[in-house]
RNA sequence: GGGCGGUUAGCUCAGUUGGCCUAGAGCGCUGCGUUGACAUCGCAGAGGCCACUGGUUCGAAUCCAGUACUGCCCA
């Protein structure tokens, strides 16, 4: 058997060179590439116990509609996680799905019934929810579609979808349970009601938006009316003056304080209504008199469960007004606040009216204006969950990062109130309560109940409302996996590992799964909680279809590639921060791609000529340098990523490929490969296989496309996603060979520098003399670098010892380890040299002093750790051997 | 009203336990450049009292307090 001594041997042919063409094409590979991984299987995990599984449950989509970039953000940084720890022999689940959400795709089924002159009501329930369904399969494909083109690497034999029948026993598992604790329950209560939706909100799906409206001041007469005495009272919504059954002061308020206990007479409909005194009252706003509307304010509400005082409902659902509002009934709200401002001009009551700025409730769906309003609905008692829920992050059983929102979460949970989880939608998981139309007795039950449970004989009827969306969201991290069955999924699944998700959805889904994934399991259902910033345009705008600035990401990944659109939305985003977007951000990230193509197609074409020649043992200094680049930059990297810092580890990578790799390597290769000498293809092939598996969880495809052309050993892996993640060795780590190497550039770009300043064209080769302290040997090895990366002939180097004067006619650069002398007849400006140096001398006394001072301050000394005080030292002698070298310089010039 | 951010080069942003910062990158700008990886490129360069004021510290872009703009969340 022959040795195994030559590249060839070494290595299986790669592509050829010539089959490439000269620019990276992102659409000839991606679905190629991705429907290899699909057949091989590598999206879904084995289950090894034991080994600890990494686990990255998908905020599912809404089914409302297509993936916008604020998703292709999500999805890659879970597939930044989720390819890092496969890589690194991990069992590694990610887990897709997609949400109902439920008023949103009702709302928008409603409209597109709309558009054919149909309301839902003409359909009646049934056939409505079927249409739904007809739009839910359709979306549902168009989003994991668009997943696929982003390259996401979640196991789709896992997909599920909220409605689906296992998340849905869930859902009624808990809701049952829940019932039978006394957590949840059905209560008349003053809820968010959007009148164009006719549901209730939580008061999450509530958006306060600031309004300028108006503050209205109103005269109610006093009885006896024949007195002719008022108490005016100031209101932003007079039309709800229908519905006021008090009105109400501080009872510090001296100015009323005879009032009190009086009654007042309502406007244009005379009822009698009691005047009386309370707290809550703020004597600065408008007159301090307030009018106590409670069927359709929050605060009127609790002051009139204070006062026992009557409830009168004015609105239609739909906010038109009731029987109750008299001679209004039927009219529009807005409508009727125009007649009521008539009519009590018309009898003088309306005192004055004031611009006033006020904050105001609208549907976080439709944008209408909510009314609040009391009617029966099915709430959580929240405070019991949330105790234990604000202890899994107090314990650091659960972290949140960035850190900062753990006390948005924390003041969240605190301050929390019942939450309010029926919907009057057809769309949903339907409430799991039947009445018995018998008995009247009220049954939660997991399965559908014939007949009443209680008294066995009376037709039952379901409660006809639906859950909160976010009811069934809140278990997605366990009724995915199985729950309530014991499946192995779940036992070895949960819980998960990273909850990754918009810090805009905290609350209603991180803080809710984490209360949720408790009550029903015991466990937290994630370890971190990792929360990305908002993804805004270029003007730092939200990004929305009404003003047309969206970045589709089908159509970006069309233009620009998959692998671009991914390194432009996590390269510049820090956790927790928003980031802008902009088409130059995706060159950016499309060039690179191409970067990374030509290095390839260089190191191929090496590779195909590369003449067999022996190895000689012995590793040239730049192929241990680039190597050793390479392992530190590996070895920040996993750190970085350990720490979630993705767009840090991905510039690093992106730093390391093109200024280091690409910029230096290579064209030092060039030399090498021209002049003779160990062959660099190696160090080529290996600097770059290693550095593709680096990137390859932030660009999955053109790594993976050119990971595969690359020649291969027979043992290696099949796919650059199941290869090993380079964890980078400090064993390979070669300062020596660094610092040399950092030298060599160092002459090359000052040689290069001179050349640019002086305009000397490149046709015309200068020669550079180059001194340095004991070097001289070692550096001569890279004669033919320097002659070639600077276009200088001759160039030799010498010890320091020997430099003579530079003459008039030389131009001299000082380096930290070296100086470069240029004879340049006819070019050199004598006086201008002696400025640039003396300038580059008082720059170096500046800073010399600054080093010495602290180096002779002992507080210094005594309170800085050994490394800084040493590396001040470092400072210190090289600035002052620089200095001294210019100043001897100067000497001779004179 | 309460809370949380942001303010660093013309623009967009990094800079994570205060000292490898004599503050970086991308884009833009200026000059030069096509010898077989790449013009989706290369080389060189200009450009910043790190918002302001004070404090802590041997040492502050980094920590603290306040101010000014600015954005968001909660009520």
């Amino acid at each position: 058997m022959k040795p195994l001594s030559t590249i060839q041997q070494r290595y299986q042919k790669g592509t050829p060179m010539s089959e490439m063409p000269k620019a990276y094409e992102s659409a000839k590979v991606e679905s190629r590439l991705y429907n290899l991984w699909m057949e091989k299987g590598y999206f879904k995990p084995r289950i090894d116990y034991s080994q600890k599984p990494f686990v990255v449950i998908m905020p599912p989509p809404n089914v409302t509609g297509e993936l916008h970039i604020g998703h292709a953000l999500t999805a890659s940084l879970e597939d930044i996680m989720v390819r890092w720890h496969r890589m690194k022999g991990e069992p590694t689940l990610w887990l897709p799905g997609v949400d109902h959400a439920g008023i949103a795709t009702q709302w928008v089924v409603e409209q597109k019934l709309a558009k054919e002159g149909i309301s839902r009501h003409d359909l009646g329930r049934e056939k409505f929810v079927q249409r739904v369904w007809d739009w839910v399969s359709k979306y549902r494909s168009a989003i994991s579609a668009q997943h696929m083109r982003l390259g996401v690497s979640c196991d789709w034999s896992r997909e599920r979808f909220t409605l689906d029948p296992g998340p849905s026993r869930a859902v009624r598992q808990t809701f049952v349970n829940l019932y039978r604790k006394g957590l949840i329950y059905r209560g008349e209560r003053i809820i968010n009601w959007c009148p164009r939706c006719q549901t209730a909100l939580s008061d999450l799906e509530v958006q306060h938006r600031e309004v300028t409206g108006n503050l209205y001041y109103i005269k109610y007469p006093l009885e006896p009316v024949e007195k002719g005495e008022f108490i005016t009272v100031a209101t932003t919504r007079p039309e709800t003056l229908l519905g006021d059954t008090a009105v109400a002061v501080n009872p510090k308020d001296a100015r009323y304080r005879d009032m009190v206990g009086r009654k007042a007479v309502l406007p244009v409909i005379g009822r009698r209504i009691p005047i009386i005194s309370d707290e809550a009252i703020d004597p600065s706003f408008g007159t301090g008199a307030v009018k106590i509307t409670p069927s359709h304010d929050p605060v009127d509400y609790d002051v009139a469960q204070r006062h026992g005082l009557s409830q009168v409902n004015i609105f239609n659902p739909d906010a038109t007004m009731n029987e109750n509002a008299g001679p209004y009934k039927g009219m529009d709200r807005f409508l009727c606040r125009e007649a009521i401002l008539q009519d009590l001009q018309r009898n003088d009551l309306l005192v004055k009216v004031e611009p006033h700025v006020h904050s105001v409730g609208h549907c976080d769906r439709c944008g209408t204006m909510v009314e609040p309003r009391v009617s029966p609905q099915w709430f959580v008692k929240v405070a019991p969950l949330a105790a234990k829920a604000i202890q899994a992050v107090v314990d650091g059983r659960t972290t949140i990062i960035p850190e900062r929102f753990t006390k948005v979460y924390l003041n969240w949970m605190e301050n929390i109130r019942d939450w309010c989880i029926s919907r009057q939608l057809w769309w949903g998981h339907r409430i799991p309560v039947w009445y018995c139309q018998h008995c009247g007795h009220e049954a939660a039950c997991i399965e559908d109940t014939p007949s009443c449970p209680q008294c066995g004989v009376g037709p039952v009827v379901q409660d006809p409302d639906v859950l909160d969306t976010w009811f069934s969201s809140a278990l997605w991290t366990h009724s995915t996996l199985g729950w309530p069955d014991d499946t192995e999924d779940f036992r070895y699944f949960y819980p998960t590992t990273v909850m990754e998700t918009g810090y805009d959805i905290l609350f209603f889904w991180v803080a809710r799964m984490i209360m949720m994934g408790i009550e029903n399991t015991g466990e937290p259902p994630f370890r971190w909680v990792y929360l990305h910033g908002l993804v805004r345009d270029e003007k730092g705008e939200k990004m929305s279809k009404v003003k047309g600035n969206v970045i589709n990401p089908l159509q970006a990944i069309d233009t620009y590639g998959a692998d671009a659109l991914r390194f432009a939305v996590t390269i510049g985003s820090t956790p927790g921060n928003d980031t802008k977007m902009s088409a130059q951000r995706m060159e950016a990230g499309r060039n690179f791609t191409n970067k990374l193509w030509n290095a390839a197609r260089f190191v191929l074409l090496g590779l195909e000529s590369a003449e067999a020649q022996p190895d000689s043992g012995h590793q040239p200094v730049e192929d241990r340098w680039i190597t050793s680049r390479f392992n530190r930059v590996a070895l920040k990297v996993n750190a970085l990523l350990s720490e979630f810092q993705f767009a840090e580890a991905e510039r690093q990578v992106y730093d390391f490929v093109w200024d280091e790799y690409c910029d230096w390597y290579i064209e030092l290769a060039k030399v090498r490969m021209r002049t003779g000498g160990p062959s660099p293809v190696p160090t080529l092939v290996n600097v770059l296989e290693e550095s593709l598996r680096l990137l390859h969880p932030f660009m999955p495809f053109v790594t993976e496309e050119l990971w595969q052309r690359l020649p291969r050993k027979e043992h290696d892996a099949q796919s650059i996603m199941v290869s090993p993640y380079p964890a980078g060795q400090e064993s390979k780590l070669e300062p020596a060979a660094e610092q040399e190497m950092q030298t060599v550039i160092d002459i090359v770009r000052s040689i290069r520098n001179v050349r640019a300043q002086l305009r000397i064209p490149l046709d015309k080769w200068m020669e550079a003399r180059i001194y340095s302290k004991d070097r001289h040997s070692e550096l001569s090895r890279h004669i033919p670098a320097v002659e070639t990366l600077a276009r200088a002939k001759p160039v030799s180097f010498h010890d320091l010892s020997h430099r003579k004067a530079p003459g008039k006619e030389t131009l001299v650069v000082v380096l930290g380890n070296a100086e470069v002398f240029l004879p340049l007849a006819g070019i050199v400006d004598l006086d201008a040299e002696k400025k640039r140096l003396n300038a580059e001398a008082a720059t170096a006394e500046k800073y010399i002093a600054g080093v010495e001072a602290r180096l002779l301050d002992k507080a210094f000394l005594s309170h800085a750790p050994a490394e800084v005080v040493d590396r001040e030292r470092d400072k210190l002698t090289s600035t002052k051997d620089k200095l001294e070298r210019l100043r001897s310089l100067l000497a001779q010039l004179k």
